[in-house]
DNA sequence: CTTGACCTTCCAGTTAGTGGAAGCCCTATC
DNA sequence: GATAGGGCTTCCACTAACTGGAAGGTCAAG
């Protein structure tokens, strides 16, 4: 299969392909005309990168998932220590979020939205935040 | 006041102060020995733009609230358009966050977690999802 | 034999800074 | 006067994970 046909079959487009091929994540064949050869193994692995990229891995990750994946030696343990860690890292920027959406909404809803130039939240923003301290 | 001065009073690194001027945010003045020489008016914006960005707006929201902040003419809808645009991305980021969230911690509560090799992690990360379509 | 769809490599740009090196400036101390 | 320190300067490189685009080779169809 050539790169478009994996790309396709995947989901995973063409330029990431290659990239993920600079940075040792995959190594398919060439052929004679230097076009890169996918093995069926090859688009296994993309396309569980994809997945894995999908719930938001980071590439680091993915590399350890997939050596994992490949080693029959692993223990569930490992993969479930990376996955633990991911969720968590997940839960700390949806609390980053949430906080940040709070203090933003309550601004938006003070927030006349008209033709006047008064405005919380720029009065907010440009506030030093001394009487709350 | 110096760069460092500044830093400390508007909790804003020096560093980032620096990459602001280059970026055209601020205009310090430089003192006769080259030193960058901050007025209030420039500790102001600073400040200023270290809540907007610990509200997660992007420069270029910044950029464009610091804008209205100075201009008397401004209407306050102009700044609440921005507000609530970067709010739906907020709701947006939270949304795809809990989504993986979501998917990522059944196949941790799934996954043994021992000695074994056997992990639905892996299994679920590297099957192909013809089945649920 | 040409057209168009592929494929190749390489360079640059994206976000919002951060780290570090080389070197100037200023004050204090010996 | 020399020197040590801390703060300041510029500039370059690096981060994450791609993405866009240019210049050019390959291949099948008409």
């Amino acid at each position: 299969m050539n790169i478009g046909d994996v790309a396709e079959a995947s989901g995973v487009p063409p330029k990431t392909i290659r990239y993920y091929e600079d940075i040792g994540l995959i190594r398919p064949l060439r052929s004679a005309n230097g076009y890169r050869t996918f093995r069926d193994s090859d688009l296994h692995k993309l396309a569980f990168l994809g997945r894995a990229r999908a719930l938001g891995f980071s590439i680091a990750d993915c590399r350890n998932l997939l050596a994992l994946y490949e080693d029959d030696a692993r223990t569930s343990a490992e993969v479930k220590d990376i996955a633990t860690g991911h969720l968590q890292e997940i839960d700390k920027k949806i609390a980053d979020l949430s906080e940040m959406r709070a203090t933003l909404s309550e601004l938006v809803a003070s927030c006349a939205g008209d033709h006047r130039p008064d405005c919380p939240i720029l009065t907010s923003l440009a506030e030093s935040n001394e009487a709350t301290v």
